[in-house]
DNA sequence: GCATCCCGTGAGAGCGCTCTCACTGCCTCG
DNA sequence: CGAGGCAGTGAGAGCGCTCTCACGGGATGC
């Protein structure tokens, strides 16, 4: 409960001996308006500690001045994730620049999906970045067809999609992975892939079966096993290939938690890393430096991706019409695993 | 870009063949309305699939339906507590029952902090909950004090302060520790303390004082030692207390962190857990189950802090004059340090 | 010296909603 | 059978802001 009625345009404007319209130029910054009349409404704004309502702004300008960031997750794996601080830092810094305030909002059940469209369709946010979408979840189509300015990262598995994406060169960062592998001597290299319903799986795959034709190696079902990004999958997919490849010497695992299954499951078999067998990981996540031995993996740079999103965003709510999709280069990082 | 202008109430009162007040009853849920005329709005809005909009329906009401959850902290720690997802997961599940729509707020530099508090005092939130506020950080007061609805997670320092607040128990949770400690059959009793700009390290060295005087024990400047509730810290306090009493066989850690810390220390300097020294924390962070050996610590209800604080703060906005805080129990919770 | 320009300003409409007030017509009651 | 009541409805004001339009007056141009 405000202690008294907040501050008005009007009061400003009495007090300043001004009329509703001049006040509203000075605040607005525009337009002519003469220095004795700028100094007298910005003197008496800051006496009244005027501060504009928002609600009736956005009801003319039909802006809120706000942006979400929303995450389709259970809010454990929004905080266990660490690709999501990374994101919001990147988000935030652009955001903050554009004087634009950036909401977060975790979206775990099925209700509140439903709350935030109403929500976001209410005009609470002017758009909404949308971060870990899985498989063909129709949000974020749902929304932008409901009008509201929609970006996210990662390429949609959808192909009628038409909302705007931020993705990490999913393929080439694979290829280049792949690449190291060869290049450091592997003859039998192999891949533990990420979840097929999910385009990133694919295009890692993608990329390493490119890679290894370019090497003149033969790629075949028996050197790819299917992960589930964690943990225990990368291990379990280990163990299989190593039953069915057993003098393997290289694994390109699609992401650093499946590699640091991968290293487990190398070390219960009793197979030097890199001495034996070599292992690449994807994403440069923290536990990637942490694992022993420190992990070779490929980074996409996530705080740049959380900046074009939304730079992307800002550009689709200015109505700015073609938005050309962005893919981010990866880069190796080298560390002894290989 | 809405594709078209969005649908409003008038559009729906027009198909539905009412007046706008009528429509507005009918969607306000509220009134004597006809049947038929009910039925028609209703069919109307869901066939334009009417949403109202928030900016015009704020600017009357004088509320926006969505809160805030402040947390004042740089990203990287906020993603790294383990305090944060209990509290918002709570917040969250009662926010959600009032069909009131959480957006969380991660202040890192002090432009989004005046960021944050122009955008609290427009209106665009009814209120916040502020988590882990620092030492004598005005933020709290100074938005109660611009009339915006504010509680806080854990006692201001500030004695003058009148922001509702909700707390655990620090003090009977130290107490109940260092029982546990003393009955467990511990002479010679240590504590590593909390940042004393915190009145949670206060709290809960106060509780470790009383109950070492309530076992006939004396309490001397030389058994405690600060710490700063990092794993280094607690490391760190526990050499120092270590050399100045030799022969100290208990050990409480005023966080988690700091227990782990504890715990290496004592490990590096040959001293059994819980053989010869015993050790409890506080918190029952996850850490604190992961612990070799598992840590018997304290557990604060979080998750139902969560749920406190904002019905709590519903109860602000609703303006119910005196919210008195909150202080939850602890409970210990035993494991092998122990 | 008179028409033209444009700068600074104010009046006023209107964004979409909620809410009060007044009106109509039917039902109830004396 | 007339007065009162009440259910259902519509008209209209107004929330605080932005933005267009029109207007007075001083400077400029030929």
């Amino acid at each position: 409960m405000p202690s008294a009625s907040a501050p008005t345009l009007e009061s400003v404007a009495a007090r300043a001996g001004v009329s509703r319209a001049t006040a509203g130029r000075v605040l607005a910054g525009s337009a002519r308006v003469s220095p004795a009349a700028r100094e007298a409404v910005l003197r008496a704004a800051s006496e009244l500690s005027y501060v504009p309502n928002q609600a009736a702004r956005s009801l003319v300008t039909r802006r809120s001045g706000s942006v979400a960031l929303v995450v389709v997750e259970p809010v454990e794996r929004f905080f266990n994730d660490s690709y999501f601080p990374l994101v919001l830092t990147g988000a935030q810094a652009l955001l903050a620049e554009r004087e634009v305030q950036l909401v977060l909002v975790v979206l775990s059940t099925a209700r509140e999906r439903e709350r935030f469209e109403r929500y976001a369709r209410g005009g609470h946010v002017d758009g909404a970045i949308l971060v870990s979408v899985h498989g063909r979840d129709p949000l974020p189509q749902h929304l932008a067809d409901a009008g509201i300015p929609v970006v996210m990262s990662g390429q949609p598995l959808d192909p009628a999609s038409t909302v705007p994406y931020v993705s990490a060169d999913n393929v080439g960062g694979a290829r280049t992975a792949t690449r190291h592998l060869i290049e450091r001597g592997c003859r039998r290299v192999v891949t533990v892939t990420g979840p097929m319903d999910m385009r990133v799986g694919h295009d890692r795959l993608a990329g390493f079966r490119e890679e290894l034709r370019a090497h003149g190696h033969r790629f075949s079902a028996k050197l790819a096993e299917g992960g589930d990004f964690t943990v225990a999958g990368g291990r379990a997919a280990t163990e299989a290939l190593l039953a069915r490849v057993p003098d393997l010497d290289g694994v390109f695992a699609a992401n650093d938690l499946m590699a640091a299954g991968v290293l487990q499951a190398l070390a219960a078999a009793g197979l030097a890393v890199p001495g034996r067998v070599r292992v690449v990981g994807f994403d440069d996540a923290p536990l990637a430096s942490a694992a022993t031995p420190p992990l070779t993996t490929v980074r996409q740079p996530v705080v740049e991706m959380g900046r074009e999103l939304a730079r992307m965003l800002l550009a689709v709510i200015d109505g700015e019409p073609p938005v050309a999709p962005v893919v981010a280069p990866t880069s190796l990082v080298q560390r002894a695993t290989s």
